[in-house]
DNA sequence: GATCCTTTGAAGACA
DNA sequence: TGTCTTCAAAGGATC
């Protein structure tokens, strides 16, 4: 079978000495329970795969609960321990603004905080792409009107008692069904203690009744999928002069005579996808978030962060996205003993340029030139860890997107804000610059902030003024803010 | 419309 | 054995 590995993860572990990632802790004392996924040594995160690897061999260990691995998540603390979680704001009726984080952790509360203030909404799953957002194409990310408040109060709290409604329908869906495709064809015989065991790809009509939960809504997306046009026929890399390694008769003898061939029966083959690895289902699971924590739409700023946070992330939460990839390999191996990745080895014209670093059309490798950031730099932060940028006006000018290094480093995202005259909010600032002390103002700074006619946000931070020009969100000061008439502006935090 | 970007991990190919 | 490459997801950007 091709389902056996001899690597283990590396170029995360490679990421580990280079990409900063501060580690927040909780207002409580989970300093001690925060486990960064970068301190795992190589062997660390090898052990979590071989542990799962052995199993997957036949080497069944015993396991005290194989139910489904999303209700174990259940309790679970929290994948991020920030410690900013709670805003000393309050809602503009005055209430307190949010759960603590000791509470917060204890209904497994993820450290987002969440714009979406209806608390009648259940916020759908990560995959069906409706986040509690209006998404205007033109417009960009949008939210409801939700700037009613008065007195000039960020009417956001970071953690707003909305939030349990969000955890409510986050934790489950770590591993739910709703989170995840199901790629696989009822018509396929199922092991079922493997089913059980793994129902979150399965939609219920897949699958025996018993796994059919209200909360198992199954995005009929599957893994099988036509064959679009980008599934062509293998052509010889340019660059590595390779063919592709799934057709065997790719010899250039062979190619003439069998291409339209092979082309008419890759046509007709269904394309039969990877199973996901760890990384990728935690991508799944929370890229909904990261969009709608902030201004973000590029899926390249997004994984970036995701990466980040995949670092961040302890281990023994990675553990169970790795426990969660191996039983989709798993599954997956069942579902097609004939697959191997060989398969989709050569699925088009597509070669990738990673080496080329000249790549003109890369926004982030453009604003890192322009600002004179090295190549490990992202979100054209400065390097200073004391530095902050305020980005740019959002699109719609009611809001304005502000990233400082410290929530870079901490969660990887900039911060949307109303833009009020007078108004303020906060940003966390680093690990670094907060004590471990249990008050929250003190690891956060305020920024008044103040909308101008032109479209420009007026930002304040500790006294410092700063201009940013119209754009984007946090990213978009990569992506958009390239105008030498808008620089984003650094200062001191 | 195809490809790139960006991330991590799995796995095959190759030296 | 170690290194390289591709592909999984995602969607805006670019060609």
């Amino acid at each position: 079978m091709p389902h056996t590995h001899s690597r283990h993860g590396s170029s995360g572990d490679d990421l580990c000495s280079t990409d900063e990632v501060k580690i927040f802790k909780d207002e409580g004392d989970r300093e001690d329970e925060k486990i960064s996924s970068e301190n795992l040594l190589v062997e660390e995160k090898s052990s979590l795969i071989d542990l799962t690897e052995s199993e997957e061999k036949g080497h069944k260990i015993l396991r005290p609960d194989h139910s489904p691995v999303f209700n174990k998540l259940d309790t679970h603390a929290p994948s991020f321990n920030m410690g900013y979680l709670v805003s000393p704001y309050t809602y503009a009726n005055g209430t307190p603004s949010g759960l603590p984080v000791t509470m917060a952790n204890k209904i497994g509360l993820p450290p987002f905080f969440c714009h979406n203030a209806d608390p009648l909404s259940t916020p759908p799953p990560a995959h069906c792409g409706i986040p509690p957002y209006q998404l205007d194409p033109k417009m960009g990310l949008t939210r409801p009107a939700l700037y009613p408040f008065a007195g000039g109060q960020y009417p956001y709290p970071m953690l707003s008692s909305d939030m349990s409604q969000v955890a409510s329908w986050h934790t489950p869906s770590v591993y739910s069904a709703s989170s995840f495709r199901t790629p696989y064809p009822s018509s396929l015989p199922i092991n079922t203690t493997l089913a059980s065991d793994f129902p979150f790809r399965f939609s219920p009509s897949l699958l025996p009744s018993v796994h059919a939960t209200s909360h198992h809504v199954i995005n009929a997306h599957t893994a099988i999928v036509g064959v679009s046009s980008k599934q062509e026929c293998g052509v010889q890399d340019p660059t590595t002069n390779r063919y592709p390694r799934n057709l065997e008769a790719k010899h250039p003898s062979n190619v003439q005579s069998n291409e339209s061939k092979e082309a008419t029966n890759d046509k007709k083959k269904p394309h039969i996808k990877k199973p996901l690895n760890a990384f990728m289902l935690y991508m799944k699971e929370m890229r909904a978030k990261v969009v709608a924590e902030c201004t973000l739409k590029e899926s390249a700023a997004i994984n970036q962060i995701l990466g980040r946070r995949w670092h961040a992330l302890g281990r023994e939460e990675q553990a169970k996205y790795y426990e969660l990839a191996r039983r989709e390999r798993q599954l997956h191996m069942q579902m097609y003993p004939d697959w191997s990745s060989r398969t989709n080895a050569s699925r088009g014209k597509k070669r990738k340029r990673k080496q080329d670093t000249n790549d003109g059309g890369n926004n982030m490798k453009k604003c890192r030139a322009r600002f004179g950031l090295d190549q490990q730099s992202q979100w054209c932060k400065p390097c200073s860890p004391n530095l902050g940028v305020i980005s740019s006006v959002s699109n719609n000018g009611s809001s304005v997107g502000i990233t400082s290094n410290a929530a870079v480093n901490s969660i990887g995202v900039g911060m949307l804000a109303p833009i009020v005259s007078g108004g303020t909010v906060m940003l966390p600032n680093s690990s670094s610059s907060s004590s471990s002390s249990s008050s929250t103002s003190s690891s956060h700074t305020h920024v008044q902030l103040m909308a101008t006619n032109n479209g420009n946000a007026v930002a304040s931070l500790n006294g410092i003024t700063v201009t940013a020009g119209g754009g984007g969100g946090a990213a978009s000061a990569c992506s958009q803010q390239l105008s030498p008439q808008a620089p984003p502006t650094y200062v001191n935090l």
